[in-house]
RNA sequence: CGGGGUGUGGCGCAGCCUGGUAGCGCGCUCCGUUCGGGUCGGAGAGGCCCCCAGUUCAAAUCUGGGCACCCCGACCA
């Protein structure tokens, strides 16, 4: 079927939305893909579907040959499912009620529903088990942005396994962590698969599948010699040299008068910043205070700081600090308070300024070992001119989409569910289980990141909406329309996808937007080249163009 | 949730400070013209000025309250 642009939707916009601020979010709507209906909240238009629709056959084929087996799990799910796990109350999570006053939730993944159905399975014999869908996933974040890069409402493929022990996870995670490299790999998209945060709930296994692009929500690390990436969240940097002024014996007291940030007190005593160290007070859940101390010029990573913690925290309110140190924030140190002490790796050797928990003060020559016992570890963000944990060469930093997640759950599910299986050792065990996402949304939107030029879109070729633009300059004369026709009619019949520009239109406005739209090859017929039979062809990446006789545009087509 | 900003025809904006019956560009309709990179000319259609309340003879404009949307941050299975 030759799609007929004159008889289709496909609003393109010659401006962008003014407060679109991703390229993705600014050319998928001005290309006619995608329209706004409230705040992370997107419609897929016909095109814009089609090229979902592209990236859902990918994901499903790369599936269904791991032996992973669609179904579909319903969106209302019943609040109590939630509350069994103890994820009722976590606040993206939508909520709602039925007329009888029973409770539902809209939720964000299906972890809960899919082990509730695994209580079916009874024997180990029936294991290994993956099931995976498409469903509509609702979120209520604090703040959608970027078009589609963080939505309120989306369509995620999530898949899961069920095993019955560990060895058994594993195997199911690697055939599920290749699939998801040939599926990247399949939709055109520059990615990396790194270690990431598995989470306060999660199990102990997680990777990121992150692409690189213009804007995103999570920073790649990369070495440059290729032997290391991670997201920022987890990644280790090795940071450059603290730059050591004279040493002393014990701290020495200074003052300080109004001295609070670490560039201030780097000026104030003629030392390298990162030769100060940085106190950051923080309250856990049960209420106990923890000193991060990280090196001046430094950041704290809340991330690792949570996975060595093993708990959630917040920062200390203003009165908290003054309570336990007696002093406010910015002349906070390590010594002579009765709180633990975090330090960053960083601190292990070598003398730092500290804050002297007296406002104004500080202290010079602190040592961590011998001024004060900190528990030692990797509490640092990795910043800029880091060097590479492997190798030593340097790292990279970029802004990347998450298009893929996976993760070992374990039995975090199956236990509070009482999802069990007898065992062949006659022993009734809890289901060991994965879990395994992409959007495709963001899967589109990261193909459109980092594949566009200043006209517009360059569709990868897998996923693009059509193959083959063909675009009839008719200027209302027949003949070219009819020679239009029968070339996106040949190419249709060799299984091409082909849309046609058979609007009544001027050039200039379906070339811009063929530019656009994107599609991989645009094939031109209008009266100047038809005059000795031929058309003219080109590839949307500008790796080709040029004029072929029209009996060969198949050929062409082919070989493009 | 904290900070900043914006709501005016389909889209992008001006008007608001200094109240006086709403304007520009694009798009849309019709006529003519043109036809290989968003032609040109003419004639038109289209607006609860986000909502509510207040001040005033008079409110897009001033005041108060609310809502929505965007950006930065916090948050992010």
């Amino acid at each position: 079927m030759i799609a007929r642009q004159s008889t289709l939707f496909i609003p393109t916009l010659r401006e962008a939305p003014a407060d679109a601020e991703a390229v993705s979010h600014k050319l998928l709507v001005r290309g006619g893909y995608i329209r706004q209906v409230s705040a992370g909240v997107w419609t897929y238009l016909p095109l814009g579907w089609r090229v979902h629709q592209k990236v859902v056959q990918i994901v499903r084929e790369e599936q269904d040959a791991i032996g992973a087996q669609e179904m579909l799990m319903p969106v209302l799910t019943p609040l109590e499912l939630w509350a069994q796990t103890k994820r009722d109350y976590i606040e993206e999570l939508f909520r709602l009620r039925d007329r009888h006053g029973r409770d539902y939730v809209l939720p964000f993944t299906h972890e809960e529903t899919v082990t509730f159905h695994a209580r079916e399975i009874q024997s180990y014999r029936q294991l290994p088990q993956m099931l995976y869908h498409f469903s509509v996933k609702d979120r209520d974040e604090p703040r959608p942005r970027g078009g589609l890069l963080r939505v309120r409402e989306f369509i995620m493929k999530d898949a899961y396994s069920f095993d019955r022990d560990e060895a058994g996870l594993d195997a199911s995670f690697r055939k599920q962590e290749e699939a998801y490299h040939r599926t990247f790999q399949r939709c055109g998209l520059t990615f990396s698969a790194v270690a990431a945060e598995s989470g306060v709930m999660g199990g102990k296994e997680s990777i990121d599948f992150l692409a690189p692009s213009g804007s995103g929500e999570n920073t790649l690390v990369t070495c440059e010699n290729g032997d290391y990436a991670a997201d920022l969240e987890i990644a280790r940097g090795i940071p450059r040299a603290s730059v050591q002024p004279e040493r002393h014996d014990k701290p020495q007291k200074i003052e300080t008068p109004g001295v609070t940030t670490i560039e201030a007190l780097a000026e104030l005593l003629a030392i390298d910043a990162s030769a100060t160290s940085k106190a950051m007070p923080v309250v856990r859940a049960d209420g106990t205070l923890v000193l991060g101390l990280v090196r001046g010029d430094d950041r704290l990573s809340e991330s690792k700081l949570l996975g060595v913690l093993g708990s959630d925290f917040r920062p200390a309110t203003d009165y908290e600090i003054r309570t336990a140190f007696g002093a406010g924030g910015g002349s906070l140190g390590p010594i002579g308070v009765d709180v633990e002490v975090v330090a960053d790796d960083a601190l292990r050797e070598g003398q730092y300024v500290a804050g002297a928990n007296r406002d104004g003060w500080h202290l010079r020559g602190v040592e961590a070992g011998r001024d004060f016992e900190p528990r030692f570890a990797d509490i640092r963000e990795p910043i800029e001119g880091d060097t590479c944990p492997e190798c030593g060469g340097a790292l990279r930093f970029q802004t990347a989409i998450e298009v893929g997640h996976i993760f070992k759950f374990g039995d975090r599910y199956s236990r509070p569910l009482e999802a069990r299986f007898l065992d062949e050792d006659g022993v009734e065990k809890p289901f060991v289980g994965g879990s395994y996402g992409i959007g495709p949304g963001r899967v589109m939107a990261a193909a459109v990141e980092q594949s566009h030029d200043e006209n517009g879109i360059v569709w990868p070729a897998p996923i693009a909406p059509y193959h083959v633009h063909v675009l009839a300059l008719h200027g209302g004369a027949e003949e070219v329309l009819a020679e239009a026709q029968k070339v996106a009619a040949a190419l249709d019949e060799e299984g091409y996808e082909v849309l046609l520009d058979d609007r009544d239109e001027r050039p200039g406005e379906k070339f811009a937007d063929s530019d656009l739209i994107g599609c991989p090859i645009r094939i031109i017929v209008g009266k100047r080249s038809l005059e000795d039979g031929s058309v003219d062809v080109r590839r949307r990446d500008g790796s080709d163009e040029g004029r072929v006789a029209a009996p060969d545009v198949l050929k062409w087509v082919g070989q493009a």
